[in-house]
DNA sequence: ACGCGGATGTCAGGATCTGTCATCACTATG
DNA sequence: CATAGTGATGACAGATCCTGACATCCGCGT
């Protein structure tokens, strides 16, 4: 076998959500998995920054696909309904690896320092949330508004989804937010 | 004079203050903070957990009082308007002390790691808020979409806040945004 | 004077993360 | 086929963060 095996980086993020999941995210050093995945500590941390960051290697493909959704939304929505429409198409995306999100969003549940690292992946897609709406033509403060409340919403439709024992699809959550949200906010006016 | 200088903590938090701001976060060790302070580094996580839990040691008293704000709000106050009113009292409280407010937050602008803390502390208030609404009879999920959208309102207001070149009050800039999102959440109906 | 309890000091050590240089595999080029 | 270049990996040293264990000091009550 060569001294190479491919995907050094998929290997890498498979042993770790499986020793997170077996023993605990304290518990495992980044040499075991190294190990794990027949490579060096050292080589772990050319791959990703820290210990934590093994879990997050998505984040960036998923702000894409926001940014993308929220650009070619017609132009005559408004801006929550834009963010809206992004975030259940996000869900959808859920939806079909439901087991992989469930296993990882557990290990981030039983660790504060990943919930830190979730958390401010989940800012960065509120500011680009926010950029993609001034594209739009969207003024501020409107677009950052929107933009960190559409995740504040995106966030309880998420954890609503995983705490549901039934299966109902995470779009259908998060679309259900989104109008509880309406009526919450229509309170008394000034 | 004695071994024991009073207020310890005090003196460890101005220390890192001072210390964060002159070089970053990163430049600074342990070790520079507690000799600042007159202490050894074991006796710094002695106090605080770790070298960011320094910049937030009055997380906690700003949670009791935004949770005392909506418990002795009126019955009759709508969910998002309770947490609005307590948000605007929180914002009066940092007008008061304006100038260690934004030099703190310029620390912690400066450096990721400590975004990540603000996060997780930004995120416990938003689940006391929503604990605090269900103490009132709120029913979930609107309890914690209002928690955790006020919030993300509060976020936007308090970054428009630091970069207002005026003097506007926190509060006054809480209570537009608030405001706002109420025009933004007004979609089209369903 | 005496002992108790809490805060601090001292020491040792594991784990995270970085800098530096050597080594190996793949590839292009002659 | 030979060679050199490029990029990924290994090996090693080291700084810093953070923790455990034990000793020491201070203030206080008796």
């Amino acid at each position: 076998m060569s001294r190479w095996e491919p995907n050094a980086r998929g290997r890498l993020e498979q042993a770790a959500l499986a020793l997170y999941g077996e023993r605990g995210f304290e518990q495992v050093t980044v040499a075991e998995i190294a190990g794990r995945a027949g490579l060096t500590e050292r080589t772990f941390f050319r791959h990703y920054a820290d210990k934590r960051e093994v879990l997050f290697a998505g984040a960036s493909a998923l702000q894409e696909i926001l940014v993308g959704a929220v650009e070619e939304a017609p132009d005559a929505a408004a801006p929550m309904e834009v963010v809206a429409a992004a975030l259940a198409a996000v869900g959808a995306m859920f939806d079909e690896r439901r087991d992989l999100v469930r296993q990882r969003q557990a290990v981030i549940a039983a660790n504060p320092e990943l919930q830190e690292r979730e958390l401010i992946k989940l800012a960065a897609l509120a500011t680009a949330l926010a950029g993609a709406l001034r594209d739009r033509g969207v003024p501020e403060p409107a677009a950052s508004l929107t933009g960190q409340t559409g995740i504040a919403v995106f966030r309880v439709a998420f954890e609503r989804w995983i705490d549901d024992p039934g299966r109902r699809g995470l779009a259908e959550v998060v679309r259900e937010s989104f109008d509880e949200l309406r009526t919450l906010a229509a309170g008394p006016s000034v």
